[in-house]
DNA sequence: TTTTGTTTTAAACATTTGTTTAAGTCAATT
DNA sequence: AATTGACTTAAACAAATGTTTAAAACAAAA
C-alpha cells in the first residue's frame, strides 16, 4: 500500500474515532487511548498522523465549523430572498443536519466553555451570523414598527428553537419522556412549526 | 478555632473554587490543583475535606440541581394556577435565576454529555417535568384542540428560550455582538416577551 | 532477490494528576 | 505548662496519560 491509499483508511479510522470520543466525552475527557481503541489502532499511529492530540482536535474542530456554518452563512446573506424564506431554509437545513448528527450542538457547546484558543475559532461566526443579510432585514422590519423588541430575540429564538431539542435529548431519552423514534417525529414536525412560530412573533 | 468555625472558612472557600473551576472548565479539565490554586489553599486540604475529586464534584452537582429544578417543581406542579401563570413564573424565576448565574446552563450541559452517572442524577428531574401537572394542563388543552401539536414542543420551546441566550452568551459578548450590559437588558425584556410568545404559539 | 521507504508495533519515557503520608502548627482543655 | 485534637503543610507515591523510540513488517522499486 502506498501514502494515497492507506489515507482512505488507517488515518480517516482514527479521524472518525476521534470524532465519535471526542464528541461522546469533551476535549479533555477523552484520552488519546481511548481514540486509538475506538479504531482498533496502535496508540502510536495517532501522534505518528496527527502529531499530537490538540492537533487531532483543532482538525475536527475546524471541519465540524465548517459544516454547522457553511451552508447557513449563505441562506442568511442571499440578498434575493425574503425573511420568510431564510428562515424556512435555515430551519429546513439545520434541522436535516442535526438528525443526522445529534451530537453536534452539545459537543459544540461543551467546547465553547473550555474557552482558550478554541472559542475563537468560532467567535468570527458569530459575527457573521450578527452582521447577515438577514439581521438587516430584522432591523429593517422593526424600523416598520413590525417588531416590538431587539431584533436578536427573533435570531436567538430560531436558533435556539432549533437547537435545544438536541441538547435536551440525552435527558429526554434517558428519562423515558420520549422514546428516539417520536424524537425524531416531533423535531421533523418542528421543521414546519418553527416557522410558523416565528412570524406569530412578528405582526407580518 | 474548632471545627464549626473553620466550616466557612477553608472548607466553604475550596467549595466555592471548586464551583468555579468546574463550572469554568468542566469536570475532566478542572484539575484538583486548580481548585486549590484558585482558593489559595493547600492541594492536600481538597482530599482532607472531600474525600476525593469525585465527591467534591457531585457535592456540588447536587448543589446546583437543587438550586435549578427545586423552585421550578413547586411552580409547575401547583395545582391552583393557570397555565399561563405557570409559565409567567417559570420564566420570571428562571431568568433572575440565570442572571444571577450565567454559566450555569453551560456547566449543566457540559456534564449531560460526559453521561455515566452523573446523567442518572439529572434524569430524575427530568421525569418531574414531564409527568408535571403543567403538562397534564397542556395535555387537556390539546384535547381540547388549541394546541395543534405535541404539547413537549411547548415546554421545549419555553425551557429553549429561557435557556438558550445564556448558552450563546459567551459567543454573543467575545464576538462583540453584544456587550454585558445589553445582554442582560435583552434577557430582562424577555421576561415578558417569552410568556407572550408562547400564548401567541397556541390559540388561547 | 535485494533494497528502499513507509507503516505498524511493543515498549519505554516524561509529565501530569489524584491521593496519601508524616511531621508540623495552633487553639482550647486539663 | 502539658496535652489533646483538629487543621495545615511539604513531600512523596502511584496511576494515568501524551509522546517518543527502536525495531519489525510490509509493499513497491531496482
Amino acid at each position: 500500500m502506498t501514502k494515497a491509499n492507506i489515507d482512505i483508511s488507517t488515518e480517516e479510522k482514527l479521524k472518525e474515532a476521534a470524532r465519535a470520543v471526542f464528541t461522546r466525552k469533551g476535549y479533555a475527557a477523552a484520552k488519546v487511548r481511548d481514540i486509538a481503541a475506538e479504531a482498533n489502532i496502535n496508540l502510536a499511529l495517532v501522534n505518528y498522523y496527527f502529531r499530537s492530540k490538540e492537533k487531532l482536535f483543532e482538525l475536527i474542530m475546524d471541519e465540524t465549523i465548517q459544516k454547522l456554518f457553511d451552508k447557513i452563512q449563505k441562506i442568511i446573506n442571499d440578498e434575493s430572498s425574503t425573511i420568510t424564506e431564510k428562515v424556512e431554509n435555515v430551519v429546513d437545513h439545520y434541522i436535516s443536519l442535526l438528525l443526522e448528527n445529534p451530537e453536534l450542538p452539545l459537543f459544540f457547546l461543551s467546547e465553547v466553555m473550555s474557552g482558550s484558543n478554541k472559542l475563537t475559532r468560532m467567535t468570527n461566526n458569530g459575527k457573521v451570523f450578527f452582521n447577515s443579510h438577514f439581521v438587516k432585514q430584522l432591523a429593517a422590519l422593526q424600523a416598520e414598527g413590525k417588531i416590538k423588541f431587539h431584533p436578536v430575540n427573533l435570531m436567538m429564538n430560531m436558533i435556539g428553537m432549533i437547537v435545544f431539542p438536541f441538547l435536551a435529548r440525552p435527558l429526554l431519552l434517558k428519562s423515558g419522556a420520549l422514546g428516539e423514534k417520536e424524537f425524531r417525529a416531533i423535531v421533523e414536525e418542528r421543521k414546519k412549526l418553527i416557522p410558523l412560530w416565528l412570524t406569530q412573533m412578528t405582526n407580518m
